[in-house]
DNA sequence: CGTTTATTTCCATAATTATAAAAATATGAA
DNA sequence: TTCATATTTTTATAATTATGGAAATAAACG
């Protein structure tokens, strides 16, 4: 529960959603924290912390290259977080919240 | 993504995580904003506030059945914010994001 | 009408969270 | 060591959000 609370906290921040955003779709290699703040335009202290934030809430990873950075997704933290929000959804009513919540070819306009 | 804010905002608080899994387990009649309060025992003025909060950002609805109102999921508030969450992801990476949001048996104990 | 019950709005206060400038820290290179 | 770059911590201020008592609203019933 209040792994859920942190994480959800940390979600619910525009600038914070958007870097989570964009580091998901940046992959496991994740980005250099100034790369970040580039892109998004937000004070480099602004954006540290956010990330940290983000870290401490278990959703992103921290790993040191060089003097850089690099900020990744901690896609075990998503999971948990997913789970959480649709376990005790499950329990009584599979259909509703199986369809939002699967990786089905077809919600993503991919094929 | 404002949508996904406010939801997240919403989720973001003990009191009303606590409140929408209760309403999630009580499945879609859910419960009277009295009944909620007195099992939470969270008192009426601060209850209704959360469970306004909830309503604006779509995750419960409410109805009236005399003097009494009902709060419920609302199912499709809830899966817009988890297919928000997770189809960036699975664009590049289904194996990663799959199985912590599917709705198969085995998440949760039941049979 | 007045009364009871259910819920909400109003309001002031308290608590939390965001922001970004400035100083501090860490790394790598000369 | 000194310099330049990358990031963080510190700090103060600003902004947002939570809380719950009291008054207001809404509905059912006599």
């Amino acid at each position: 529960m209040n792994d859920a609370l942190e994480a959800l906290g940390a979600l619910a921040q525009e600038t914070r959603l958007t870097v989570f955003r964009l580091l998901v779709r940046a992959g496991p290699d994740g980005l250099a924290a100034g790369d970040v703040a580039a892109r998004l335009g937000v004070p480099p202290a602004t954006l540290s912390f956010h990330l940290k934030e983000l870290e401490h809430a278990g959703l992103l990873r921290a790993r040191r290259d060089g003097r850089r950075i690099f900020y990744a997704t901690d896609y075990q933290g998503m999971q948990s977080l997913l789970a959480f929000l649709t376990e005790e959804c499950c329990q009584d009513h599979p259909e509703i919240c199986a369809p939002a919540a699967s990786c089905e070819p077809g919600i993503t306009t991919t094929s």
